[in-house]
RNA sequence: GGGGGCGUAGCUCAGCUGGUAGAGCAAGGGACUUUUAAUCCCUAGGUCGUGGGUUCGAGCCCCACCGCCCUCACCA
């Protein structure tokens, strides 16, 4: 970018910067001894000490300037929250002139007494100032009515969605509660893994780019391997490198990473997101409920220190066990068909009748019309952390077939807010069915369905070596986040959300 | 992909039936030795998302394109 193209605001901090470092002031340190946090030294002064409170060393940025001539009060935030400091020309001499050549935004260290300001403020009297780091462009940040903890408002600021999500790094050096997002955020994470290792699950890594994709129903991205001159895919699903290491007598095992799905992104959906599987040998479904409910309640007392919430407009309650419902009797409940008995054509009426007018309903047919009546008729209604049990058949290609009944599968979904959060099953493990199931997704993709999954003959291999009966569960972590955090969408909840190239 | 909305100063936004662009904050200069959305005086800052068109004249009307948001579709 040329001198001409830059702004007015960022020609003059350049200018700041070219004067500072005429006087030998480098505009970019190397570091700084700090000895608080802005937090812990408001923390260490107590009333009785008056003027002499304790020495400190405090860094951050600059997010308050006020000059008043010969004093200057500014405000250092870092990352735990902010210290005001109060800077004197007679204290500072020389380096006083420092201070009129900084700006908002700039990171400074501090060091000196802390007192109390009239006005009841802990402050730090700077007995010395220096520069770390220049800020040569502003901050998109608005002004700030600072109410102390979290009781702060602020005037104007970056509110542009688009410029919040491509210049996330502004955007979370302006604003701590979306800092606190993600901090709360890996708290949630940590919390996860201690709670599967604490019950003796193995924390493992399966590969990304995969020869064959499967798992899920889903399209996925596509490379190139230039060595070996092949494609490969981004996982959609760790699911059956997962299932292999319980053929290997990996018993517990999960992997917390990304997937990769290539389909549409909503405030729900991002190309890239994160999942949460894992496998239990010698368990079932219910394991995995138990395991579920175990996790889910557990993450949002760590995090929220309760279990009941208020999200969606009501109070959701966390305390297990959570509702259980089964498919068809749910969806015979909500509208008396029985998609056990039901032709296609009665669940295509119903579909119509209830407004789901999708034109291609006439192109849908068996399994697929099942999971739409479901969508249609009992998603919606699933605020309340519910387990749907017993899916038909043709919907899990990778779940078991039920022990009572071989039209269902033993698998479940947990849904909170209307809102898919788990996908479980008693694994199929007899590697005749997986083949056949695996015959089948070739012939509908044949017919034109092309959310099939590949058929996968090296994992067929594994099965037939045997794998123990076991149960498995993908929990979708962004999700999981947004429901803890209280976020609308889920590039709330995402550093980086994927987006279009800038113009 | 369909429908709707939005795009104006660094940020947040105004801008009338079409008449050549404004405010607050931020910025620059000045005053001010306990302020806190500091205050007071002065100043500067814009190819109005991009490209066409209509018009004597376009931020405003029309067309196309780009980007974002909402919604529907798609999506375990």
């Amino acid at each position: 970018m040329s001198e001409e193209e830059r702004s007015f605001v960022e020609a003059a901090r350049r200018e700041k910067r070219a004067a500072l470092e005429a006087a030998g002031v480098p505009a970019f340190a190397y570091r700084f001894e700090r000895s608080h946090r802005a937090a812990d030294a408001v923390e260490a002064y107590q009333d009785d000490m008056g003027e002499n409170g304790p020495e400190v060393a405090v860094a951050g940025r600059i997010a308050e300037l006020r000059s008043h001539g010969k004093t200057t009060f500014l405000k250092l935030e870092d990352g735990s929250g902010r210290i005001q400091i109060y800077l004197r020309r007679d204290q500072l001499g020389d380096a006083y002139d420092v201070l009129t050549h900084l700006d908002l935004d700039d990171h400074v260290g501090v060091a000196g007494r802390l007192f109390r300001t009239r006005t009841g403020e802990v402050t730090v009297r700077a007995g010395s100032l220096t520069l770390l780091s220049k800020s040569l462009r502003p901050l998109p940040r608005g002004k700030t009515q600072d109410g102390g903890a979290d009781g702060s408002v602020t005037y104007g600021g970056l509110s542009d969605p688009e410029v919040r999500y491509r210049q996330r790094y502004a955007d979370l050096a302006v604003h701590r509660e979306v800092r606190a997002v993600f901090q709360l955020r890996a708290r949630a994470i940590g919390w996860i893994r201690r709670y599967l290792d604490d019950l003796g699950f193995l924390e493992v890594e399966t590969p990304v780019l995969q020869p064959l994709y499967g798992g899920a129903a889903a399209r996925p991205f596509t490379t190139h391997h230039n060595a070996l001159d092949m494609p490969l895919y981004l996982r959609i699903a760790d699911e059956l490198y997962l299932k292999r290491l319980l053929v290997g007598g990996l018993e517990r095992v999960y992997e917390i990473g990304h997937d990769f799905r290539n389909e549409g992104m909503d405030r729900t959906h991002n190309p890239e997101f994160t999942m949460l599987e894992a496998y239990q040998a010698y368990g079932d479904y219910h394991d995995m409920m138990a395991l579920v409910e175990g996790l889910v309640s557990g993450v949002i007392q760590e995090c929220l220190g309760t279990l009941r919430i208020e999200r969606y407009g009501t109070t959701l309650d966390f305390t297990p066990p959570f509702a259980r419902i089964q498919f068809i009797e749910g969806v015979r409940e909500r509208c008396g068909l029985d998609l056990r008995t039901a032709t296609d054509e009665e669940m295509r009426a119903l579909l119509r009748s209830r407004g789901n007018a999708g034109e291609d309903l006439a192109t849908l047919t068996g399994g697929r019309l099942q999971d739409e009546v479901f969508k249609t008729v009992l998603e919606p209604h699933l605020v309340q952390p519910t387990f749907v049990l017993d899916y038909p058949k043709p919907l899990s290609p990778l779940a078991k077939e039920h022990r009572d009944d071989p039209a269902l599968t033993e698998r479940f979904e947990l849904f909170v807010g209307a809102r898919e959060l788990a996908n479980a099953f008693s694994e199929l493990n007899d590697p005749d069915d997986q083949r056949r199931r695996f015959e089948d997704q070739v012939r509908q993709r044949a017919a034109g369905n092309e959310e099939t999954q590949p058929h996968d003959m090296d994992y067929i291999r594994a099965l037939e070596y045997g794998m123990p009966p076991a149960g498995g569960v993908g929990i979708g972590i962004d999700r999981l986040i947004m429901l803890i955090a209280d976020q609308p969408s889920i590039r709330d909840v995402i550093l980086f959300p994927a987006m279009r190239p800038e113009g």
